[in-house]
DNA sequence: AAAACATTTCGATATTACTAGAAATATATT
DNA sequence: AATATATTTCTAGTAATATCGAAATGTTTT
């Protein structure tokens, strides 16, 4: 993971709606959320809250899966695992060191 | 900790310059690095970084003291472990629990 | 107090992001 | 095939952010 893919992915989370749906999809786990549901829930007009998941999708932290006509949104949590472990091993410092 | 201060930290570590600081800063450890020497190191024109620099600190994400006319940037590691501590506790699932 | 050094503020421009109504697309049901 | 449901794309207005040269501010040294 680049400097560029975990800066993108900390800008993307950096806005309060989409920390609110990134947060609301780790609560979730595999199956998701679907984006009704999620509008529904945070009270979002359908366009505003589509950019911003595609947002979310353009930076890898989450991703979209089809069952009929929903749309379930769930979390990468490999990308999550990423972030956490850039956090840790770049930026902490460790007195053992 | 409330949401909207995490999403502030996220969106200034959002920004490839900001969060190159934030990596240098973090390897300096306590005493920190000064704005000429980050300006140096990465090549960054004075205002550009001062602006950079200013967005950190109102996330609280670092922290400035003055020696004689040299002025050292540090991390407020507080903030960091908070920001680690969120992403731990309010996202990671924990399979077992 | 003048000159040198370190950093910030000002000012101006360019780019990008946010928001959301309306129209379009995709899928399912009748 | 027509209608209903779910979601995205189009369009457009507004606001926020990025960039950096030049001028201003604060600090030290001579």
């Amino acid at each position: 993971m680049t400097t560029e893919e975990i800066a993108k992915a900390f800008k993307e989370l950096g806005h309060a709606t989409r920390l609110l749906v990134f947060k609301r999809l780790v609560k979730a786990g595999e199956r998701g959320v679907s984006v009704g549901t999620l509008k529904d829930e945070l009270g979002i007009p359908n366009s505003t809250l589509s950019h911003h998941i595609s947002s979310l999708v353009s930076a890898g932290l989450i991703k979209q899966q089809r069952e009929g006509r929903v749309l379930y949104c769930s979390v990468e949590y490999d990308k999550l695992l990423s972030v956490i472990a850039f956090l840790q091993d770049e930026c902490c410092i460790d007195e053992t060191k």
